[in-house]
DNA sequence: GCATCTTTGTCCTGTGCGTGGAGAAAGTTG
DNA sequence: CAACTTTCTCCACGCACAGGACAAAGATGC
């Protein structure tokens, strides 16, 4: 079939777009009470949106005391992928055009192995949802990756933990793979545009949104927009110092807060604390049938579930550690939400105490004040919903 | 004299009013190449606003090859008055529409006298820059206050240093006093735009002012625009702990920043290694004829001057402590740009070698990179620059 | 079942904004 | 003094948009 071709031609069709895309199918009357234009006009975009195929009528909607209005939405064969490339794991999801996933597959895979190996993988994902009748093409591509990226080009620029990708001209690469317009940013930044789309951060305009993953990021949203930074990199809170003379960390520095607290570093902990004897819970683990050698902070939340006082040591641990560095964001940034999510949120609600305690106590009493800090709530699907919501804010705005 | 009545009637003479502002007198021709709007949509923008009297006529502007174009300039008797309150002094400004300080007050004043005496006092010192010839009133006031604002409302919330002003109506109440539109906010986002308009923060996008002077607080500028957080306190960073279990602070946490080093914490420190006698060159001041039973910040960068140890150990590890804060703030908000300001900058190049050695070390390459940390160029003004550019920017803008 | 009211959608016209060209005015250069 | 540049004004045309009139479709009340 023909992908979409056609982009909005001036800022009344954008906004138009998006209010479908976020809000779903809608009256043409509907519409014309959120945007401030005339009947006349509203009904001129509204025919030449139809006619370049982007929208698509849907029907009557219910009467709203008079005569029944008719419905428009998103043309319903629109799709976006969505990929959200891991440390350790690539996520591929496709969504329609009012970003509802409809298909997701995920597969182990390590970032190291270079942008070549991976996107083939990213592909080949693809194709499989292409192939289970999902999609029969895609009409735009959000690409998250685990470093900082100089957005305006789509390329990633010194990523610490991704070797051999600097530099490497992702969006141009994929554009021409998948035929469609691709955009690349930070896999934090796209997660807490996931969490802004369809999340728990809906209709709050300023907030962060913590990743504890293989690392540790912070999406950073100033006004509805994801903020950046100069050269791409900012949200990069891994490497604040929560310890003078702390554990070395692989950038060279020590005590800085990836070095204590994240999906690696509690895993080492983990595996210390089972072979030091000092856990019986993770130490049965490494002993029990099928163990592959590694610890995962899903172990230590079992433990923890079971009881184990090392395990629940750990925890506690790093969520002051985490409480602490956010502490300090928040006096800084006086944020109306923070986020945390991540692959480590399967520790739940102790590890949310934990960073709670440290942040309440910590920061000013104006800041903290009305804050909430929750766990994010669209798990996994964060990140490609967030994918999938960068290249639709790209593709419904004016050319 | 009639005091500006008129506001710009649409973006475009908004526009026009602020490169004017910026740019100083201007040809038509100039303004035309800024602009992108046709000749004669220009010329009528321009005919509007001589008519409202906001900009006069000035003359021929030098020829670039042809005709010579009629300059125009912002009306050259307006004035506004820029009022930044600190904790114990307060400076006030009259500048022409340029913004160009033409006269300018400092009194000592201590701000916990309450919003009533220090605003008579402002009234007073205004009034004395009107009877000196230099404003027959004002067309507009920008007031800065030491602590977080509520800003649409000009109201001060919750402000830890200024008891008795939360809540105090600041905005209505001046601009019942002085017949004109005021706007407030806090002292340290003030300077931060000072910087921005005619410092060295000039074209750079996103950039942190760290302003040590009582406390230690923080401007934030994100794309040209001051953030401010959900409640108004962003910037805050005097709070942030710098050293766990470390000395008690008004905030009754242990170990702040603001508590380690300020002017406040630096005044006692002074003192004591005056007391104590690790300190000959701060003894002496303290011995000396005329002591007034304080020391300051220019004592210590004095003593630090003549060779004093213990003095240049004060502002090394003051430095580190701070440049450990920003290094964690510079991870965070990848800035553009770092200006050092407030009344401590007369510890110099002392404080800002420890600052910088401590970013360098600690934040990431790819933050730091390219990342000046440089000494504001405007002192004492950049406050009342930035409260003259606080009101102009509002009242240059559409209504 | 019919009249009346409400809501929605379409058509049409008037208005006001803004572009761009023509040409006059003012200067420069050789 | 002629030829070229730049600036400024004036004017006509096009276009976007608002807003009213009217028709279509449904709800409500008698």
């Amino acid at each position: 079939m023909r992908r979409m071709t056609a982009r909005p031609a001036n800022a009344h069709q954008a906004r138009l777009l998006r209010l479908l895309r976020d809000g779903g199918p809608n009256s043409r009357a509907q519409l014309g009470d959120q945007v401030d234009l005339s009947r006349s006009k509203l009904a001129v975009e509204v025919d030449r949106l139809l006619e370049t195929g982007l929208v698509v009528a849907d029907g009557l909607a219910a009467s709203r005391g008079g005569r029944r209005s008719h419905n428009i939405r998103l043309a319903p064969e629109l799709r976006f992928l969505g990929v959200d490339i891991g440390a350790t794991s690539v996520d591929v999801a496709v969504t329609n055009a009012e970003l509802e996933v409809l298909g997701h597959v995920n597969q182990p895979m390590d970032v190291r192995e270079g942008p070549v190996a991976v996107f083939e993988q990213v592909l080949a994902m693809a194709a499989k949802l292409k192939a289970s009748g999902l999609a029969e093409g895609f009409d735009g591509a959000g690409i998250g990756v685990p470093g900082p990226v100089r957005f305006p080009e789509g390329v990633p620029v010194a990523p610490p933990i991704m070797p051999g990708w600097d530099g490497f001209p992702v969006r141009e690469a994929l554009s021409q793979d998948l035929g469609c317009p691709v955009m690349v940013d930070n896999d934090v930044n796209l997660m807490a545009m996931g969490e802004q789309h369809a999340g728990v951060a809906r209709s709050v305009h300023d907030f962060l949104c913590i990743k504890i993953g293989t690392g540790i990021g912070c999406g950073i949203v100033v006004g509805g927009e994801v903020y950046r930074g100069t050269t791409g990199s900012a949200g990069d809170i891994g490497h604040i110092q929560v310890e003078p003379d702390g554990r070395p960390c692989a950038c060279g520095n020590r005590g800085c807060l990836e070095a204590h607290f994240s999906g690696a570093a509690l895993a080492r902990d983990a595996e210390e604390a089972a072979n030091s004897g000092r856990s019986p819970e993770l130490a049965a683990l490494v002993e029990a049938e099928g163990f592959d050698g590694r610890l995962t902070a899903a172990d230590v939340a079992a433990a923890a579930a079971a009881g184990d006082a090392a395990a629940l040591e750990l925890i506690r641990e790093g969520g002051n550690r985490t409480g602490q560095v956010i502490a300090g964001l928040v006096s800084f940034f006086n944020p109306g939400l923070v986020v945390i999510g991540g692959g480590v949120t399967g520790l739940g609600h102790t590890l949310l105490a934990a960073i709670r305690t440290q942040v309440y106590r910590q920061s000013l009493p104006l800041a903290t004040g009305n804050l909430p800090i929750v766990l994010g709530e669209l798990g996994p699907t964060a990140g490609v919903i967030g994918a999938a919501r960068l290249i639709s804010d790209h593709l419904f705005s004016p050319a």
